[in-house]
RNA sequence: GCGGACGUGGCGGAAUCGGUAGACGCAGCGGACUUAAAAUCCGUUUUCCCAAGGAAGUGCGGGUUCGAGUCCCGCCGUCCGCACCA
């Protein structure tokens, strides 16, 4: 019996099982004549629910690698899992379940999902970086890095979680307390290794200049997190002592300004000065407490303790400055000392107000340029250098070079640039990541496992019963012989850090062989990744991590590639209303019902409609996508996620706007049901003019992800189709509308190219061609303005001279009565636009 | 505090180069079909005076231009990133 609608049950089973069956999304091989096409989003955490997030990433992404097929490439478009993390151990701990049983029921269920929704992704690629095959091979990596000097060992202080024996990501650590425990966090100094990510700070700043089609704020964001800065080092001699202070100063032309140094609680020269000055110590110890939070930050007090020390100015020996331990002075930025000029610095100022230190103009605010600093604000703007001898005069910039050369000359300093990243701290003190292939030995010290002895495999055998690392207690999995030397030696129990694992996993979906990392040519016949999807929150480490994995290879020659994602796009988030009851409760959009605008509760109860947030669970505005596909198909779904609004905005999902896409899909559905056998007979040009612009302005579309106005196009092409009376070309356009949708609503587009007697599957047809002269219109519709004001349109052909539409804009009725005999003062004339008359 | 983005009908948004503002969708309103509903179809919807025809209009105030949603200056608001970075 004939269907009278569209089941989308039924087609996406039959056509996902019928693309399988043909594997059409098999990748083709490396050495395939088509021009290559990588498209990937950014790779799940199998948390155990694909959330509409995911949805509207991977439906994106779907439509181009479809669209990209269609148009000639060689598309690979792979899929896996970042597997690794905290949350698998956490479920470990709440339900006894292993981490590794958890993750694999988590991938196995969102697999399930991910295959409902029809997406063009070759399955045969699949891996999870839990998987030993995978991080095995990024073991092998991370000793090349050992071995090139990228990686090193080094001691530094973390946040200790003393009840979870663990170490806290500062995210981790909520006043001060841990997230989990709510134990007070200590602070413990752990060997920890750190890839130097600092060597590649410059090149990591000028390779974001190539990225030219990376958006300019995840760019600006990269640029300020490396944080750039260029400066003076300078030494400042102890009065009575051969030692000196180094001090970082980005702004040395205020030197003559200067009126005290400072130390930051942490500098060795504190440190050792507390060791015989209790009062110092516990001031020390004062500075150390305190949040770090902005809001803490901003309101925090200057605090300093004097420590009776003084330092030579180094451009005058017997000018003398004192030196005070501040709680403002970073002990990791610069030297962790600098020079106060309060009169050019804010918190300069703040300190030197408050303990009465001097405080001296060197820089002339406009016609101020009095030594003595009247008022609270430190003058940061350019101006004049003033009251500094010899620079008097001097620009900003001209004073600041001056200062550096003599620096260097007279040997007290030398120019530095710096910058606000730090080096990457890759070790975790956690059971759930890729071991690190490192073996202790007390003779030979740290050595790296042998390459033929990789994976280091992660031991099944744990137990999560006691809090701490499992791997540090495990009976004999430490237990290990020093490749060297033979002895027994242990081996590091710490793991990597999971943003390690997804540093370069597109390298991997690209090649996978079994006995290494990648094979080059084959990577290189892919890489880098043509178009990149994934979230804004990945703007800063995901993003930077991979650049500097990718440069990192780079650099020791594995690879040719400097940058993976030549393409990048951060899609926004799917948003929800929000609702509570009577007493605050949350309620989820299926507790809530809508009559007419008024809400209440299941129950009969009052409800009030909140904010429009990112649909969370804990405020219960989500939307299960496997209850969505049941109820309206994954076209339907897909053709929510592309609509409306700019994919790198937020979308708002609601009720009418699915069922308008659930009607819209029902509406195609009919076209194909009942289109017209023949295409013979008469033409409506336009028709057949709305076809060809449909097809060049959807390719387009498609092309520049601004998929919202592909399906305004896809609309407006289906409305004409309705209205036209003309049977030859409603047939004709008809049958470009599977090819058209197919990128979009590939199960749907199947049904109908297969209703509509197209043989094979539509999904591997070519993308229609338009006809270019079929873009333009013979005819033109011509703006006739008078002062810039619309008065009228006229219709001329499209290629009428100036003077045509001049003429013809002059005897329209409308101009006549508004100018009423005079004559225009000037005529503005657009063709094929607008006359504009001047009166 | 520093840096950045954005502001268009009831809502999401479109307007690619400074050239007819509001495409397309949602919601609404009126109608057709129907015993009725659903579904579907037709019409309509920026505001004001409204018959015609006008006038105003893209956060606010200025400017450049024959012409500004678009460019420039100054405000206001919302959002995002970073933050005692010397």
């Amino acid at each position: 019996m004939h269907d009278t609608r569209f089941n989308p049950i039924k087609a996406d089973a039959t056509w996902q099982a019928a693309w399988e069956k043909a594997a059409i999304f098999a990748t083709p091989a490396a050495d395939d004549p088509r021009p290559k096409s990588y498209v990937l989003e950014m790779f799940p955490y199998p948390s155990g629910r694909i959330h509409i997030g995911h949805v509207r990433n991977y439906t994106m992404g779907d439509v181009l690698a479809r669209f990209r097929t269609m148009t000639g490439h060689a598309v690979l478009h792979p899929m896996g899992w970042d597997a690794f993390g905290m949350p698998a151990e956490n479920a470990a701990m709440e339900k006894g379940v292993h981490p590794g049983t958890w993750t694999r029921a988590n991938i196995a269920a969102m697999k399930a999902q991910l295959l409902r929704l029809g997406l063009a992704i070759d399955w045969s690629r699949e891996f999870a970086t839990c998987d030993a095959a995978y991080y095995g091979h990024e073991q092998a990596m991370f000793l090349d890095m050992f071995d090139a000097g990228i990686v090193y060992r080094k001691e530094s202080a973390v946040n200790w979680d003393p009840v979870d024996r663990t170490v806290l990501a500062n995210e981790q650590v909520i006043d001060g307390r841990g997230w989990r425990s709510g134990a007070l966090v200590e602070r413990k100094k752990l060997n920890q290794y750190f890839l130097r990510i600092t060597d590649f700070a410059e090149e990591l700043l000028t390779g974001l200049g190539e990225l030219d089609k990376w958006p300019d704020k995840v760019r600006l964001m990269q640029e300020n997190w490396i944080g750039k800065s260029e400066g003076l080092i300078a030494n400042f001699s102890l009065v009575g002592s051969e030692q000196g202070v180094e001090v970082f100063t980005t702004r040395p032309d205020t030197m003559y300004g200067a009126s005290f140094l400072a130390i930051a609680a942490d500098h060795p020269l504190a440190q050792s000065l507390a060791a015989n000055a209790p009062e110092l110590a516990t001031f020390i110890e004062q500075c150390k407490q305190g949040g770090t939070t902005a809001a803490e930050l901003e309101t925090a007090e200057k605090l300093g303790f004097n420590t009776g020390l003084s330092v030579q100015h180094p451009l005058d020996p017997d000018w003398h400055l004192p030196v005070w331990v501040a709680n403002f002075v970073l002990m990791d930025y610069g030297t962790g000392a600098v020079f106060g000029c309060p009169a050019h610095d804010q918190r300069d100022l703040d300190f030197a107000r408050k303990y009465g230190l001097p405080v001296r103009r060197v820089v002339a605010d406009g016609d101020a340029t009095d030594a003595d600093f009247d008022g609270d604000i430190a003058f940061t703007g350019a101006g004049a250098i003033v009251n500094s001898h010899w620079m008097d005069g001097m620009s900003v910039a001209a004073a600041k070079a001056a200062i550096i050369a003599r620096a260097e000359h007279d040997r007290w300093g030398h120019a530095k640039v710096q910058y606000r990243l730090r080096d990457w701290g890759i070790s975790r003190q956690r059971y759930w990541g890729t071991p690190i292939p490192i073996i202790h030995c007390d003779a030979c010290g740290v050595v790296g496992v042998p390459r033929d002895q990789l994976p280091v495999v992660l031991p099944d055998d744990v137990d999560f019963a006691t809090p701490g690392n499992p791997l540090d207690r495990h009976p004999t999995w430490r237990d290990t012989n020093c490749p060297k030397c033979n002895a027994p030696a242990r081996r590091e129990t710490d793991t990597l850090d999971t943003f390690a694992d997804s540093s370069w996993y597109f390298i991997r979906f690209a090649s996978q062989p079994q006995d290494a990392p990648f094979s080059r040519a084959e990577a290189e016949s892919w890489l880098p990744v043509g178009q990149y999807i994934g979230g804004i929150e990945h703007a800063i480490l995901h993003l930077l991590y991979a650049r500097f994995w990718t440069r990192a290879l780079h650099r020791m020659g594995k690879i040719s590639i400097t940058e993976p994602f030549a393409a990048l796009f951060t899609q926004g988030m799917v948003t929800h209303e929000t609702y509570r009851d009577a007493t605050g409760n949350w309620l989820s959009p299926d507790e809530v019902r809508d009559e007419n605008g008024v809400l209440t509760s299941l129950d009969g109860g009052a409800v009030t409609r909140g904010r429009v947030e990112k649909m969370s669970k804990s405020k219960k505005n989500v939307v299960d996508p496997d209850g969505i596909i049941d109820q309206y198909g994954a076209d339907a779904v897909r053709w929510f996620m592309l609509s409306d609004s700019p994919p790198e905005r937020d979308l708002l999902w609601t009720e009418s706007g699915i069922e308008g896409c659930w009607r819209f899909v029902q509406r195609l559905w009919r076209l194909f049901d009942a289109a017209a056998e023949s295409g013979d007979g008469a033409r409506d040009m336009a028709l057949d003019k709305a076809c060809h612009r449909a097809i060049a302005g959807v390719a387009a579309d498609i092309e520049s992800l601004t998929f919202n106005k592909a399906v305004a196009k896809i609309y407006e092409l289906v409305n004409a189709i309705e209205k036209s009376r003309v049977p030859a070309s409603r047939h004709d356009a008809i049958r470009i509308l599977p090819r058209l949708i197919s990128p979009m609503l590939p199960h749907l587009a199947e049904e109908g190219w297969q209703a509509l007697g197209g043989s094979g599957l539509v999904a591997q047809q070519s993308w229609p061609e338009h006809d270019a002269a079929m873009l333009v219109d013979d005819d033109v519709t011509i703006a006739v303005q008078i002062n810039g004001k619309l008065r009228d349109t006229i219709t001329l052909p499209r290629d009428a001279s100036r003077e045509v539409a001049q003429a013809a804009a002059l005897a329209n009725a409308r101009v006549q009565a508004a100018i009423a005999g005079a004559t225009p003062k000037k005529i503005i004339v657009v063709p094929g636009r607008l006359v504009n008359i001047v009166v």
